[in-house]
DNA sequence: CCTAAGGCTTAGG
DNA sequence: CCCTAAGCCTTAG
């Protein structure tokens, strides 16, 4: 910190590190200390009504549909060591994400996660709009096939859930499975991002759970953009990627089923 | 530091 | 089809 370099420490203060660090500390504030330090909060309606959004000077850190400001600066404090004080008007750019879903762009604060939350939030950040994967993608795509509950966890903790679309974590057997903002957000979340949960749960009833084209070979979920396009005649459904692997078909590299590597 | 319990799951009986 | 327990990261104790 500048601060600490900069001071001039008094002779008496010379031999001690400590005591010049907090003289330092006493001496003039350089402006925006204060929001190195601290976080600021604001509310914004999104998608599933208004929710709370804490910000850091590196970005957003964490959001919550809490009733009140002071129930949502008590699960922020129950998490982070820092100071939360008042933020004015949300940005532009946090708005804009929170009504459109796409938060692409938008800088976030991850610091203070553990590295295998940090990877399976990395995970879930990279499923598109309007596409589902399940909770064993990404647990394969981080390289921990069995960890698939502790990947559930992870998604439950998620700081920033909307902006880091763990909505979009569905179960391998076609259910919604659960969310911090419960089932029926996460429901209506899919639907408005035009996710076919009609389908999927169709399919699902059908045992299928991944589908190909005999034309192009490559094997799909059913929410893959790619997959929507198969044209009826030409449509396979597979109970399990192995199946459609023997079949002859190739995972397809947009929605990767089975968590494949790129 | 260690143990136990529990969670947005899932495969297998 | 329902039920269980494996499996694994965290956190509480």
């Amino acid at each position: 910190m500048s601060t600490v370099e900069s001071y001039d420490p008094e002779p008496s203060d010379r031999r001690d590190p400590l005591i010049a660090g907090l003289g330092a500390l006493a001496t003039g504030a350089p402006a925006g200390l204060l929001d190195r330090v601290a976080a600021r909060w604001v509310r914004v309606d999104a998608a599933i009504g208004d929710v709370y959004v804490a910000m850091t000077d590196q970005g957003v850190a964490y959001l919550r549909a809490e009733q009140d400001e002071d129930e949502f600066a008590a699960s922020f404090r129950s998490r982070f060591a820092r100071p939360l004080l008042p933020g004015g008007s949300p940005p532009p750019a946090l708005v804009r994400a929170l009504r459109t879903g796409r938060a692409e762009g938008l800088h976030l604060d991850l610091r203070g996660l553990r590295p295998f939350e940090a990877a399976v939030l990395r995970a879930a950040a990279t499923i598109p709009r309007g596409e589902i994967r399940p909770y064993a993608w990404i647990a394969e795509r981080i390289g921990r096939p069995k960890a698939v509950r502790a990947v559930g966890t992870a998604l439950g903790r998620n700081p920033v859930p909307l902006l880091i679309p763990c909505h979009r974590v569905t179960r391998s057997d076609g259910l919604i499975g659960q969310y911090v903002f419960g089932m029926p957000a996460k429901e209506r979340l899919l639907r408005m991002e035009h996710v076919n949960l009609d389908e999927v749960g169709t399919l699902a009833a059908k045992n299928v759970y991944f589908v190909g084209s005999d034309t192009t070979g490559v094997v799909c979920y059913p929410s893959c953009r790619d997959a929507r396009r198969i044209t009826p005649a030409h449509w396979h459904g597979f109970r399990t990627l192995g199946q459609a692997e023997r079949a002859g078909y190739r995972p397809c590299r947009h929605c990767r089923p089975g968590g494949a590597a790129p």
